[in-house]
Formats: structure tokens, sequence, C-alpha cells
DNA sequence: TTGTAAGCGTTATCAT
DNA sequence: ATGATAACGCTTACAA
């Protein structure tokens, strides 16, 4: 019934069959000011007889928009943290009338900087970015052409540019001191990759819990002695640097490297896994050995950690998602505010592993 | 140097500082043939002077082109299921060229519709959707702009669409056969919201088995019995049908169901549950009460499975959500061709809880 | 191989 | 309140 069979109905087919200009077409269609009622009306019922739908790039190019997408950079959506990530940056940015559009990267910087180029060449109107890459050049091209670029769990240091992150420091340092104060002394430390900040900056809490240990032992040990007594220190410090393990992004590894830990001659009596790959590693590894003497806490909650008793550091990735989202809207807003570094809280659910008492 | 503050570099400005034609330097960007090698250089090199990017809305109206997105409908991904199906669509389409965007219904129709529409805005170039709709209105009316739609896990009765769903019923039976041989005469199923015809299907797969193992029993009981001598028949049939739940979506309502068929007169000594939310609802409730008795098959695979030991109807979402992308550019390449139902195998993983013989 | 001119569908400007 | 006309930045004929 006089559509075109090619689908292109455009605008000035529903303002012809309106018989109105085609600006006031566009008005009535965009809900603008100045149409009269009765003429809005004509002009819509028009273009729901001819199924019509506005062109949007050539909508945004008389705009001199970019687009009303969002690219938003993950490691794996099979990793529930990024899921989560995705999920709340994508709802909040629709309440705002942005779209998102997701990217992969296997956590490899070669593939990352592909997909931030291939953000760019579809013209994003900006990007929030768990970034796997030590040098962030690729986001700072998009941020000189006007791109606002968001980075979640992981802050670069190398270019400025507003990030939220997890209080990683503080969250490793309350699972370590739990397993200390439940009278562990020999805790293992299941890192990620080495390149990655979260990673780098959970062991600092790690390791910032350990040294407490060792101080403590060493004044009880010897209540009023001097420095030059303690020459066991250094023996000491190494003896928890020796249960920490990097480089377990995935199951597999982490499984591995527990196995060995396990199997060494002083076996770890605790284990603090740094994520919630590293942590699904452990708990292949403790089952397949059939070990429940163990104790473990791990970094990021999940789904079954109730059913399974798991201790952990959990904390929001959806509020993350959500946060990054919020920070998007307010940098396109204003471009030239400061860049804001937004550090989230993370709380120790004691589930049953992690205060398991060390063996005998 | 040159570059406009606005950060607007057009190909006019590149061609500019090239010294060449608009055209030419249309052709050195995108790759075009017939360019003399020295030129194009020239031209790219402009182009990364200036930080020059091909405005994507200008490019894709003047090719007469809708756009490079995909848009995928899913229900939540904070379920692992959509997170794989999204992801392997993602990665495949990538290959292609094609980009994507995301939207989660909440399994809500309303939320679901609001979806569509939004996408027909954005003149996403095709659809993948993961329907928790029972009338597609909205999705015929993309369709009918020849926009194309694959529906993945849940094929449409309204519509002619290329659909790619798991084969259902046969899961549900081999799963339901399973517990049956294992001695399991009283099996519970936990179905989904009952509107979803993978729930109605994996029901079907369960009937199917339970029926099966009715008629066996009575064969049995009264080898040479006419029907006449069967007025138990209903009562039998009535026996499974009593054990058969739905609207158990998400983990709570499962975990409550799993209570109370458990806390029943007749409880019974295995559980069928149809998806990995139901799944993850029935071990919550079962590690609640520390019962290690009930038999278990969960439909859907989930990492810590094996940690567990559930028994499962295992298939590969992230190959489906690959095999939709493929669907979706043979379509954008021959619209014209039939509507395709892609039927993808499930199979067992005996793990020990689907193994565990009925209470005595 | 390179350039010219027209037009993609929409919105903005400035009249009326 | 409505409309004519010129952008928006690019690509596709069609020349040269």
């Amino acid at each position: 019934m006089g559509i075109p069979a090619s689908g292109a109905t455009t605008l000035a087919d529903v303002a012809a069959r309106a018989g109105v200009s085609l600006k006031t077409a566009s008005r009535a269609v965009n809900g603008e000011q100045h149409v009269r009622e009765e003429t809005r009306a004509k002009v819509l019922a028009a273009a729901a007889d001819l199924g019509f739908q506005l062109n949007s790039s050539a909508s945004l190019l008389a705009r001199g928009i970019a687009s009303s997408f969002v690219g938003v950079v993950t490691g794996d959506l099979a990793n529930p943290f990024y899921a989560a990530l995705a999920q709340g940056a994508a709802s909040e940015l629709r309440s705002h009338g942005l779209s998102v559009t997701l990217g992969s990267s296997d956590e490899s910087s070669a593939q990352e900087g592909v997909l931030v180029d291939e953000l760019a060449r579809r013209s994003v109107r900006a990007v929030i970015a768990a970034s796997a890459m030590t040098s962030h050049a690729p986001y700072e091209a998009l941020q000189r052409r006007g791109v606002p670029v968001v980075f979640v769990d992981r802050a670069p240091t190398d270019i400025a540019a507003d990030s939220i992150v997890l209080d990683n420091v503080a969250g490793a340092r309350v699972a370590a001191e739990h397993l200390v104060s439940g009278g562990h002394r020999r805790i293992a430390f299941l890192g990620d990759f080495e390149r990655l900040p979260t990673y780098r900056e959970r062991l600092d809490g790690f390791r910032a819990a350990m040294q407490a240990m060792d101080a403590r032992l060493a004044s009880d040990a010897a209540p009023a002695t001097s420095a030059a007594d303690a020459p066991a220190g250094g023996a000491r410090t190494a003896a928890w640097a020796d249960l920490v393990r990097e480089g377990a992004h995935d199951p597999e590894v982490a499984a591995r490297v527990t196995r060995e830990l396990l199997d060494s001659a002083h076996p770890p009596t605790a284990i603090l896994a740094s994520n919630n790959r590293a942590t699904l590693g452990v708990l292949r590894e403790l089952a397949r050995r059939g070990d429940t003497t163990t104790a473990l806490v791990g970094f990021d909650d999940f789904d079954l950690a109730e059913v399974l008793g798991v201790t952990v550091i959990a904390h929001d990735a959806r509020a993350m998602g959500a946060q990054a989202a919020r920070l998007v809207v307010e940098r396109l807003a204003d471009p030239r505010r400061e860049p804001e570094l937004v550090r989230l809280p993370t709380r120790l659910i004691e589930r049953g592993s992690g205060e398991r008492p060390p063996r005998a």
C-alpha cells in the first residue's frame, strides 16, 4: 500500500503523505515544539502507516554527533565479574539514551589494541575499559579525539582518566589478616598476571599483612631484643614470599599451582586466591585430592560460594559498571572536569573455608 | 599543529594536507584500488598527522547501509548461559566486520519490547534474540523493514525466522531416563516460566520418559492384563505429574520449591532441574538441609559442577551464539533463503549427583 | 590513476 | 507554526 518494497521509507515520504514540509515532519517525529497538535498527529499517522523509522546515521551526521554507542571493553564475558560489570554499565547507560557495544580482549594486549581501534572506527561516543594493557596509547588517541575513556577495575598509570577500582590493598590485607588471626602462618598467595595492577595491589595488601605478622612474631619471640638479634628476619620474609605465585589467570593454571604448593615439602595451611578464576582452580584441586583442611579465602564472590562454604572478599561488580557509566555521562557533560579516581570498598564474608584452623 | 580544536578532522582536511582530491583521499583511506602507492602513503601520512578518523555515520549514510551493529537481546548477562551466548555471537560477528550491541530484557516481555524498538531506532543491521515474549510483533516489524532476526534458545511459533535451539526434548528425556534407570520412581521436575518454549519442551522430554516408565512398570506388574484392570493408570500419571513444578526461574524460587518438595509427605528421591538457575537453587537448599541423598540432574553445565559432582545435561552455549551469528551473516547475504531451524545436541555428563540411588 | 559533481536522509538556519 | 535551502562528511557514478 504505497510502501516501497525497498523498505527505505524516508522522512520525505512521510512529509509528502502528511502534506507538510520535510522540516515540519522532522519536528513532529522528534517531538519538538512549535508544531500544532493537529499537524503532529497527521505526521505521526503517516509515519506509522509507512512504517517509518528515522535513519540514525543521517540524524547523527546532521547533528554533528559521533554516535550514541559506548564501547565496553572487558577480558572475557564468560567471567561473571566482567558480565556483571557490563550489565551494570549497560543498564545505567540505557537510562541516559546510550547503548553499549561490547568487545572482549581475552586479556591480550594486542587484541585489546585492535579492539580499541575498532571502536574508534565505529565512532563510539565514549569507552569503558577493564584494560589489560600496560601502555594505554590507543586510549590516549581516543581521548585526544574527544572520546572520554573511563577505566574500571584497573587504573592506568601512564595516562590521566577517570577510573573506578576496588580497594584491592585493603581487601587482600583483610583476607590475609583473617587467616593469620585464625592461626595460619604459612599462607600461599595465588596471583594473576604480574602486569595487572589489581594483582600488584592485592599482593601489596597481602604483603602488608604478612610483614605485620612477622613483626609481631618477632617481638613476641624476643620481647626486649634489638634488631641485631634478629638475623632470621630475612629468612622469615622469604618464608611467606616463597608462597607467592603469579600467572594463575585461569582455573587450569591455578589448579596446577595449587597442586605444586600442596605437594611441596612445606605446604601452606591456607591459600588466598587473588580472583574468581584462581579460586575456581583451587577448589577444583582441593576437590580432586579430597583436601578439606586447607583454608581458603577467595577474592570475588560467586554464586556457589555459599553452597561450598567459601569465605570471600566480596564487592559489587554491577555497581562498579553502573558507576563507570555515571562517570562517562558526567564527563560527556563536562569534558574539562578533573579526572576522578573512585575506590570501591570490599568486605569479608565468612563462610567456613577461611575459618578452618591450620593443620597440626 | 593545524589540528582543529574541535576534534573534527574531516576527510577534506586530510585531502587538502596531502594535496589530493577528496575522492583520492577516500580511496586511500578505505584501501581501495587504483591509487598509486606513493599517493596512498602521502594520504595516510596526512591522516595520521591529523589524527583523522572516518565518520562512520557519514560513511554509512553515503553507502545506504543501516549500520554495522547487530543487536543481541538476552535475559540477563549475569546468567552465564547468556554471557556465553553473547560472547560467541560477538566474536563470530566481529570476524565479519560487525559489532554487537547488547540489551537485557530481564525476561520481561514489556522491557524486551522497548528494547527491540530501541534497536530499531538505532538502525541495527540485524538482531539475535533469546526472546521471552510470546507474541513477537516487534520483531516482525523489524523483519518487514528488512532487518534479519535470528532467534536463539527459544524459537517463536508466531513468526517465521531463523532459529537455533537446543534439543530440549531429548536432553530432558535422557536426564529423566538416567534417573529412572538408576532406580528412581519419584522424580521432581523443576521448570521455568510456563510460557517459555524451552521449559515446555523440557517438560515434554521429562513426560515422555516418565510415561515410558509407567508403561513399563504397568506391564511388569501385570504381564497379561487388559487395560480395564488398570484403573490406577490415572493415579500413576498423577504420581509423576504431582512432582512437576514451574516458575522456578530464579534460584530463590527454586530453593523454596525444593524445600516444599522435600518437606512433603511423599518427597521425591530425585530432582531434574530444568536450567542453571534452578540447579543453583536446588543446590542451595540441599546444602542448607545437609541433604546428600537426593539425586540431581541439572540442565546446563556450570563451572563448579565438577567440584560439586553435579550430573548435568551439557551443551555449548558459546557455539550457539556463534552459529546464530553465522545465520545472521548468511541471511544478510541472501534475504530470501528459507528460514532455517537448527537444533543443537545436548549430552549427559555423569558426575555423581545423578547416580545416587533412591533412598530406601 | 585521479578528479568532479551529485546525492545519501536528516537537522539547522533563517525566512515567512 | 511552517517551509525553502543549505549544510553534515562521505561515497558512488561518471569524466578526464
